[in-house]
DNA sequence: TTTTATTTTTAGATTTGCCTAAAATTTATT
DNA sequence: AATAAATTTTAGGCAAATCTAAAAATAAAA
């Protein structure tokens, strides 16, 4: 049950994107990965033969649940080695998910459990995204994006979806990280931009692709793990 | 300056070879990261094309400045990454080895000098041996095998040379760690074993084999750096 | 429903790191 | 010094993970 560190990128990102769309298509995956479509296919078919994936050729693909438990526990690595990297080793929050990329790959369960431990069990990363237990479950974050929330409504980000290091960048020169609290002021329907208040600070003009991105709580939020 | 996890393995290897012999020769150098002669061979030539490697075909080989370089920044992450196993995540020390094998792998400067000052910029790891500081610098250690030490001589054990997770487990088992007192007892000629006291235990008996592993204190001991 | 466009897969290379078997070179022994 | 033994290198192959270019299948448009 160890995976080379591509095949686990592999799985991450098929959990990651099933998560949005319910189906996977060979097209998404190489984006997301930044690689080719062609190779994609190779590992596919590597994939299915381990049975970590449910594919057929054309018809677009799922992991099983054997390759679920596999993305969560690289998941798990991640975000636990994000924790690590921002509240020990004083690293910004935006510049942690490179190194944890890199860690997630390493491969002792003892490791994992104990640096869980050690942390003292945290239930989210830095970036607000739950973290999996060791029997891999999963909280269920109830969250929305800030595109969605009603106007001058007072929300708290707990979250970024895709990360990109210079959505972070930017997210943080607008003082806007986890647990700050906003609201939205106006909506721009000319290209649904938002202009957008943190408190103390002046109003910024967020565009609608980054509002997209960054999640913030709904009402109602429950930790329930599934 | 980024190298793969088998060109540091293989630069790591020869470091620690050429500490005893000045050159090293292919048999050793397989022998060491239990390999063949011709993959060997193999990796010489590429790291000689990159210039970490001064070498000619069956004259033996050096590390080049660039190549030690390379080598004693794996050491340091390797030997600080087993003290934060061992400091931090409650390992044992002979637990360690094989997951800080992986660890020593990771990329970022940053990271490494970031955990070197979270631990305190530690002077040895948990076996004893001396952490290279963020320059490259590795301290000397003055210590002699416990199969050289005078019969009788109280000295307290700084080092395992070649740290193979049974001899570990058998040092455990006879309580012999770092920093442990031990005088010699007895050695029997016939095959250079040697009878070993250690405080509040029945003497042992060690292989020559297992005491030429063991480092011990010198009288005089210094930390200069070179 | 053909035709066109898009998506996905196959075919065939490339690189890295390793292997075995055989050849070349060096070292040791008679 | 000639032969035997040991060491080291070369030659040729294999598996993993990627790529490009071309073919096959599916989806969209005329």
């Amino acid at each position: 049950m160890k995976y080379s560190a591509s095949k686990e990128n592999h799985l991450k990102a098929i959990f990651h994107l099933q998560q949005e769309q319910g189906i996977v298509t060979t097209n998404a995956l190489a984006a997301a990965l930044q690689t080719r479509p062609a190779s994609v296919t190779d590992m596919l078919k590597k994939l299915k033969e381990q049975k970590l994936l449910l594919y057929e050729r054309y018809k677009g693909f799922r992991l099983s649940n054997e390759g679920r438990k596999a993305a969560v526990l690289v998941i798990r690595k991640h975000r636990l080695w994000e924790y690590f990297l921002v509240k020990k080793l004083q690293f910004g929050w935006d510049e942690v998910h490179v190194i944890a990329e890199e860690l997630e790959h390493i491969g002792s369960r003892e490791l994992i459990d104990r640096l869980d431990a050690f942390l003292g069990h945290p239930e989210t990363d830095p970036h607000g995204d739950p973290i999996p237990d060791s029997q891999g479950r999963l909280p269920v974050k109830r969250q929305v994006s800030l595109s969605d929330l009603p106007l001058n409504k007072v929300a708290q980000v707990s979250g970024i979806g895709s990360q990109t290091p210079e959505m972070l960048e930017m997210l943080n020169y607008h003082h806007i990280r986890l647990g700050t609290r906003l609201e939205i002021r106006k909506r721009f329907p000319f290209d649904d931009s938002l202009e957008v208040k943190v408190r103390n600070r002046p109003p910024v003009t967020l565009s609608a692709r980054v509002a997209k991105n960054v999640l913030v709580n709904d009402d109602e939020q429950g930790t329930e793990r599934r």
